[in-house]
DNA sequence: CGATTTTGACCTGCGC
DNA sequence: GCGCAGGTCAAAATCG
């Protein structure tokens, strides 16, 4: 995990600070409605607006519906259910998009600190999960690579940060022109 | 030496 | 009620 930048820069971008970023939602936890959220960009824009739009995207779907829900997601839950005291049964939303990378780990910008590894059913290869370490900030994603397509790997988001990104997100789009999110399954 | 990863155990929800 | 699958914890190991 510590030179997989290196991916990166032999592919075009130079080593300056290949950090992605993406800030996702505001404090404002307004979780209406919506369970869970497929994240899917149906109006493919070109690249680097694509995955900008798609995060505008998303905070708009914290109100709207997400049109489309496809594969991954499903059944899925199990979001840190009972036990707990009166903790609200309500999941989170998780925000899920694919993006065609060598490495599993995309630094968004933010700093997560890996507090597990599962291995999936159908998959070949495990899914991380990973928890951002800003106290108070309880925001939680999880990497998953599929078997189908070993390029692909689909990151999912739990939760909003409710602080600033740690590293710049001047090459953002430096990295949004290396990955491709896909628009559809 | 502190922060982070690793890895197996443990827990919970769900289907049968 | 049991077993499976997914999710989390925590102690030891590792990295910088």
């Amino acid at each position: 995990m510590e030179n997989y930048q290196t991916f990166f820069s032999s592919a075009a971008t130079p080593p300056a600070s290949s950090s992605l970023s993406l800030n996702m939602g505001n404090p404002q936890g307004a979780y209406s409605t919506t369970d869970h959220l497929q994240f899917q960009n149906n109006k493919s824009p070109p690249a680097a607006n694509g995955f900008l739009g798609l995060m505008s995207d998303m905070e708009v779907s914290n109100n709207i519906n997400s049109s489309q829900s496809k594969s991954f997601g499903g059944p899925e839950g199990a979001v840190r259910l009972g036990t707990k005291k009166g903790e609200k049964k309500i999941r989170k939303p998780r925000y899920a998009f694919q993006t065609r990378s060598q490495v599993d780990i995309l630094d968004d910008g933010y700093r997560w600190r890996k507090y597990g590894q599962k291995a999936v059913k159908n998959n070949k290869f495990p899914r991380s999960y990973y928890r951002c370490t800003h106290q108070g900030c309880n925001v939680k994603k999880q990497v998953q690579r599929l078997t189908k397509d070993e390029g692909i790997v689909v990151t999912t988001y739990e939760g909003m940060h409710s602080h600033p990104i740690e590293k710049s997100t001047d090459n953002f789009e430096h990295i949004l022109s290396q990955m491709q999110i896909y628009t559809s399954i």
